[in-house]
DNA sequence: GAAAGTACTTTCCTAAAGGAAACTACTAAG
DNA sequence: CTTAGTAGTTTCCTTTAGGAAAGTACTTTC
């Protein structure tokens, strides 16, 4: 008689698992988080703009991330009717609901910082 | 004159910034969220039951993502003295305190999932 | 008409992540 | 003494992520 999966086996863990999943497909990557973070504190911004705000990104990843936002409906991206063609990001609804779970890693983040300082120095 | 960073230049997102880095660099990768999930639901758990618990992971990535939670104390290994030795782990209260992170990740998972099904069905 | 700015894309490359399968080592049951 | 179970490690391989640099295209300023 194999075992089998007890813990996870129902319903509800498995839909949860799946929400996970979904949801690390969609966020993973170096950048996205940044991106998403600058967007919410500072809205419409242009391509050179999130390129000096988000430190250390270059060109073709912010191009890329930005590509992956948009198509999952996180971001907005607007061409402007200006002389030299400006483009405007911007946080969509979709976006902006994201910000529990970035302020729950911020805080995370602090506090695990702290952990490490205290344990360690 | 150069334009710089306004946005993100305070010491406030800096902190922030760095602690999102902190949190991904720690919670990345496919399979941390599913073992850390497990772990919070059963405790004291042994290695095969984590394999049998967390779909479609192998004994590698098992036996390493193990490693590295232990290393950041988010999960505890403990060796028992049975005749056929035996490992079990257990999250830790450092690995309690990712709760909420997991929680709003299953949420905004389950309610994007939504979003795109009632957008496209 | 050269420089500089906006907004990218493309190419080329390296490094890291992840998976399948085999292997180690030990014990207990039949 | 063979099978099965626990607890991994090691090797080999492919895929994905990420970065540097150059190129495209168009416009405004000097």
């Amino acid at each position: 008689m194999k075992k089998k999966a007890i813990v996870n086996d129902t319903p509800i863990c498995r839909v949860r698992m799946q929400a996970i999943s979904d949801a690390m497909s969609i966020l993973s990557g170096k950048w996205k988080f940044h991106i998403l973070g600058t967007l919410i504190e500072g809205s419409k911004l242009g391509f050179m703009d999130l390129l000096r705000e988000v430190d250390g990104i270059g060109t073709k990843m912010l191009s890329k991330e930005l590509q992956d936002l948009e198509v999952n409906q996180l971001i907005s991206r607007t061409v402007m009717n200006t002389k030299p063609v400006t483009v405007k990001y911007a946080i969509t609804e979709n976006g902006k609901s994201l910000q529990p779970i970035i302020d729950e890693l911020a805080k995370w983040g602090i506090s695990y910082r702290k952990s490490v300082f205290n344990n360690k120095s």
